[in-house]
DNA sequence: CTGCGACATGTTTGCGGAAACACGCATGAC
DNA sequence: GTCATGCGTGTTTCCGCAAACATGTCGCAG
């Protein structure tokens, strides 16, 4: 800076200025201290800036894992959109579920220069309410809202009517689930307002298999399901668990959806090319993604009293798919 | 940190001396910082070290999307690797194919501080030899090697040829392609490799069907290859296309595998639970990811003559997964 | 008993930029 | 004509840490 200051003939502070944008700057000596940078290639070293500043442009996000496509996208969404605003983008993933695990994550995170920090998917056992430091602003990406921090995510819950009321509406006496993990927070949400939907219409409520997201998990579970021959309906809380479920119901000799009925729940982009073709829920996660960031970036740069804004709605709806997997039961 | 020197009644010299690990200090003192440090709540700013060293401890990648599964098991695997070594990982998204394209999100990453990039699928349009600024060193995840910098990926030849020899030995007459993207290097080298080995074993070799990745440009490529009755295998550049393949066979009543075998690339995690379960090439992605990791950091930490150490083997082998999507050709 | 090292610790300085303030000059009101 | 005002620019200082060098202390050999 020193240097480009020295040829345009000025002070570094102008440098600075004219590097920050406007301040009261001459366009006279603007367009010096502009050459000036062309010719010596400066570029501002963001880390002294960080200094002196106290801001890093940097936000964190935190991740369980990269296999689950949905979550992939939020990430995307939340690249791109920090992208277009100046900032970067850090990601840290964590191993464990417990609420420990994950501030040791954005303790990491903090250490590492951000000033904010997107958490998606707060997998937690340990406590319902996630609780982070508040030494930079959290926003979560989940379809909960009981967390101490903003909170975006889908309506698990209208996602799973959509499912058990197509089902319901076709005939089917009752519908068997096959869930997602326990320590998964839309899982857990699926799976209980499966078990309230049924209920509710004075249906027999089945034990839920539990798998863990794989397609081989579902395969298993629909294995076990499809031993008594009374099951026409199966609802999987993921689209990869269905496709498992798809292929032992055609290896059992159930026809689908003539003699079984299934919905996945994600929309991803193969299902339609299923066989048969998929009916399933479809999620904006990028919306999700989206919203957490706008969140987050309104509360970094108005630090107090930005809590008015919470008025964009927090739960995205999700979209029933009808396609060629659910029918009317044999009777 | 001139706090906690004062605490611990030493200097701030001191006090780095014990966060930077083992320099010589004693255990008495140490001890005394340590617990200075903890009653103050004391966190090293990352941005002053940044500042005085010219290191940043962290690494950028850049992605072209993330919507490729493949692409993200690299990017799990950088970003896994990276926080066991203690460094954090930004990440950057480049629009377009050219290499002016990637040259911006590279530049955009140093201006943000990063002490090495990894770019991630070089689909580049305008110059087969990707060459980048040297103001840190770059590495390439990438399945060809003519690149001014080291470059890691899988044996795409060694891949295709396994699938279209596997086909070619059950007796098919020649394979059919459908082929990835045009401005794609892994689907460019795919198809070269395929059209290669039909050449040199005598086959014909019909057009190949240009995709886009995506499941519904599979589809779309197999109404357009099964128009003509004579095919009996196809090789689809990628398994989510194979999908496509799968289901236009369904529709226009050809049965997989007695009338026409299909072999996918990826062996993504639900390819097994299809109808038929998918024959695919499995590669492992997470290894290149490694690589590349390992390779970059390398370079970081040994600024000069590190050009030694490309020995490790560039090119991860694909493995072929037999499965039940293929079958000889009935007579 | 002296002197030399080795080692632990303190002091000084600089990394590159921005905030706060100071300064000089032109302008306009009285 | 004098003085407050506003604006462009320069000066000083500090952000928090680590590198380089300086200092002090102790042990041990001669």
């Amino acid at each position: 800076m020193a240097d480009v200051a020295q040829l345009a003939g000025v002070s570094g502070q102008t440098v600075s200025r004219v590097v920050n944008g406007n301040d009261r700057v001459t366009a006279a000596t603007r367009l010096k201290v502009e050459t000036a940078m062309r010719q010596l290639g400066y570029r501002t070293n963001i880390a002294a800036r960080a200094l002196a500043t106290g801001r890093f442009r940097t936000i964190g996000v935190v991740m369980f894992n990269l296999s689950a496509v949905l979550n992939v996208r939020i990430l995307e969404a939340v690249v791109t959109g920090a992208q277009t605003r100046g900032y970067s983008v850090s990601v840290a993933m964590v191993d464990g579920p417990t609420e420990k695990d994950i501030r040791a994550a954005v303790r990491g995170l903090t250490d590492r220069a951000v000033d904010g920090v997107i958490v998606i998917e707060a997998r937690v056992l340990d406590t319902p309410h996630l609780q982070l430091p508040e030494e930079v602003p959290v926003v979560i990406a989940d379809s909960r809202a009981a967390h101490r921090h903003p909170t975006f995510g889908m309506d698990e819950a209208a996602g799973t009517r959509a499912a058990v009321d197509h089902l319901l509406g076709l005939g089917h006496a009752t519908v068997h689930h096959v869930a997602g993990p326990t320590d998964s927070i839309p899982a857990q949400r699926r799976r209980a307002a499966w078990q309230r939907l049924l209920k509710r219409s004075g249906r027999a409520v089945p034990p839920p298999v539990v798998g863990d997201w794989s397609p081989q998990s579902g395969y298993d579970a629909a294995r076990r399901l499809l031993a008594a021959d009374d099951v026409t309906a199966v609802f999987a809380a993921n689209d990869q668990m269905a496709v498992g479920v798809l292929r032992a119901a055609a290896e059992l000799g159930r026809r689908v959806p003539e003699d079984l009925s299934v919905v996945g729940f994600d929309d991803l982009d193969f299902t339609p090319f299923l066989s048969p073709p998929l009916t399933t829920v479809r999620q904006d996660l990028a919306a999700v993604g989206r919203r957490c960031l706008e969140q987050l970036i309104a509360r970094i740069e108005a630090p107090q009293g930005a809590e008015a804004s919470a008025s964009a709605s927090r739960f995205v709806l999700p979209e029933l798919v009808v396609r060629a997997s659910t029918a009317p039961p044999r009777r």
